[in-house]
DNA sequence: TACTCATATCCATAATTCATGAAATATGGA
DNA sequence: TCCATATTTCATGAATTATGGATATGAGTA
C-alpha cells in the first residue's frame, strides 16, 4: 500500500524536514541543493531522501538546466489524507470537524 | 518532534490498519482484543503496536473492566496535520483547497 | 574537447525496527 | 483464595534502513 510508504517516508527527519520546505515553497518549488543547504545535509544524503519522498508519491521534480527542482505531489499529498481519513468518526461530524479547521492553512 | 513519531508510528502495517480502523470506530473506540481479532494479529504483536500508537499520541486508552479500550487521539491527529501543513502553499489557497475537500469525512 | 557544477548511484558499515515466545500484571468471578 | 481472561513487558534474532565516501551521469560553458 502507497500510504505505507509515504507515512515511512515522513518518518526520518531529514526527509520529513525537506517534506515540511516544500510545503511552504508551494508552486515555487526548490532545487535539490536548495534544500540540502537549508537543512545542513550531505548532498548524496538529501538525494536519497528525495528519492525516498519521490517513490512514496510525496514530490516530484522536473529537471531545469543543471539543477532538478522539487515539489510537493499535491495529488500524492491528498491521497494520503484521504485514505487516512476515510469514513472517519463513524460518522459524528463534531469529532473531525475541528480538525479540518486546524489544516486551515489559506 | 512528536510529528516524527506519529509518521513513524504510521508507517508499519499493523499500526497503520490499526489506526485506520479506530477512525472509522470514533468515539465508540475498540477494545484491544476486539483489534487485534479485526486484524488477525497475534495479541502480544497488537499489544506492542497500540503501545507505540500512544506514544506518538495518536491514540488514547481506558480500562473498562478487564478490556482496555483505544480511541483516536484527536488532538494528536489534528497537531500532526496542523504540524504538517504549517504554512503551506506560500499562501496560495487553490493549491491546498482540494486536500481539504478530500478530507471532508463528514 | 575539456572543465565544472548539480545530482544521483554504489557500496560498506552502523543503527534501528519488527514479530514472536515466554513471563508478568491486572481484573473479575467463584 | 484460586482460576480464567485481557493485556502488557521483556529478550532475542532477523530484516530493514540511514549514512557518508567514492564514483558516475548529465548539463552547461569555453
Amino acid at each position: 500500500m502507497t500510504a505505507l510508504a509515504a507515512f515511512a517516508a515522513l518518518s526520518q527527519a531529514n526527509r520529513l524536514d525537506a517534506f515540511r520546505l516544500l510545503i511552504k515553497a508551494g508552486t515555487e518549488g526548490m532545487a535539490a541543493g536548495e534544500i540540502s543547504d537549508a537543512l545542513g545535509v550531505k548532498q548524496n544524503t538529501m538525494s536519497a531522501s528525495l528519492s525516498v519522498l519521490h517513490q512514496a508519491g510525496l514530490v516530484r521534480n522536473t529537471r531545469e538546466g543543471r539543477s532538478i527542482r522539487y515539489f510537493v505531489d499535491m495529488q500524492g499529498l491528498r491521497g494520503l489524507l484521504g485514505f487516512l481519513m476515510e469514513d472517519c468518526c463513524g460518522g459524528n461530524p463534531d469529532l473531525c470537524r475541528p480538525i479540518l479547521d486546524d489544516i486551515a492553512c489559506c
